[in-house]
DNA sequence: ACAAAATGTAAAGTTTATTTGTCATATTGG
DNA sequence: CCAATATGACAAATAAACTTTACATTTTGT
């Protein structure tokens, strides 16, 4: 699993901490995110797809191993 | 989370069993995602997107209480 | 009507997401 | 340069996803 949620953030111009805030989860999440710790649930995919306004699959793509 | 799964399988002509063997998932899994028990994680959705050639935003999306 | 296939459901167990707390390092603004 | 802010990272704990097994009910085809 990629996403690009740091170019995102980076567009919004927010830190982990604003975004975090804004989605409702904890700046480790994001953190561990961006960093490809692991995947997100679906509704925190939709939430920021929301936030965003772009697609879940603009922001989120498969890789081999998924 | 709403979801129209049920709907994309019988487009496809899909039993909860094929889609679970697609999808790499538990016919239990498949089921209790259409009965909207829980949501799915990201990667799943993703490859339900990518097997109904659909948006994840066009099958999955967000509710009050989420 | 009968048998087979499909679906609903539920408990127990495993794995993975997410939180909370905490500390170290980088980056930015005055 | 100094202080504040932002990021990276880790460990322990909790919550939620997902599996396996198993059984009951419904639907479908002949």
């Amino acid at each position: 699993m990629k996403n690009n949620i740091k170019v995102q953030r980076a567009i919004f111009n927010l830190t982990q901490q604003d975004l975090a805030e804004k989605i409702g989860v904890s700046r480790q999440t994001i953190n561990a995110l961006e960093a490809g710790k692991y995947v997100p649930s679906t509704v925190l995919a939709l939430k920021l797809s929301r936030l965003f306004g772009k697609n879940v699959n603009e922001i989120f793509d498969l890789e081999e191993g998924d």
